[in-house]
DNA sequence: TATAGTAGGCACCGAATGGGTACTAAAGGA
DNA sequence: TCCTTTAGTACCCATTCGGTGCCTACTATA
């Protein structure tokens, strides 16, 4: 209760409403989890659309069950786009959005700096 | 560079030593969790020691504990320096590395990416 | 004297995350 | 007849994440 008190300041409240936000928390609330980042930069990478299997094989071992949970999260942020073929072995593809597309040049910075630091980084 | 060619689909060696490293997986073993970011970018903006009480106001409602559990994580990992001084009302101050300041433009950017688009997508 | 600030540690707890197995549907092939 | 493929869903379980409350040792201030 002490500390709760202590650190109520939170300035968030302009008033307009939404400014002030740290966009810092605004993104990981829209990409958390293990695998949530990989995935959306194997679409990327990917431009086109690319079933559920393979995008499975390609996100190495992630569990169907997470690649489904994170995939909805990510349609109904609109950054994935889903489309169900009414044929008989089930055909699903996913798709990067345009909006997703934009994520590309910052998710890619970020491969580069992982890739050329991992060396120094203790596990 | 290796990205531009794309889907190079992952050998899932799973056999021997595991060597089909993934930036992203390895980004996200290295900062994972609700807090690690916000913390991480504050600590680079200010590019200056700050002390813990002043990180914790400046990262909102983070709790003590998680701020320091984070710290900590990153201190191990050589991202962050630690100091503390023996004073009497304790003194601790933590300040990003190096190491961890190369990660500004990419942090930048990401933070750029999410002001512009915050307002498009459902949280 | 009483209270608050400092940077934590420790125990407890619920929620979220993520993995495993089993099951489904309809079609094709042996 | 059985097996396989595909994209799930349901259920169970272990681990992790993160919040709360309670403790310290000492000092400065009201």
């Amino acid at each position: 209760m002490a500390q709760a008190k202590a650190i109520e300041v939170r300035p968030v409240e302009s008033g307009n409403g939404a400014t002030d936000r740290c966009p810092m928390i605004d993104f990981v609330n829209l990409v958390s989890g293990k695998w949530a980042i990989p995935i959306l930069y194997r679409l990327i990478v990917t431009g086109c659309p690319i079933r559920f299997g393979e995008l499975q094989r390609a996100v190495a071992p992630i569990t169907q069950k997470e690649l489904t949970r994170q995939l909805r999260l990510f349609e109904h942020r609109g950054l994935v786009y889903r489309r169900v073929y009414a044929e008989m072995p089930p055909r699903v593809e996913y798709e990067i959005t345009p909006l997703g597309r934009t994520l590309r040049g910052t998710l890619d910075s970020l491969a580069d700096w992982m890739r050329a630091n991992a060396s120094h980084l203790i596990t």
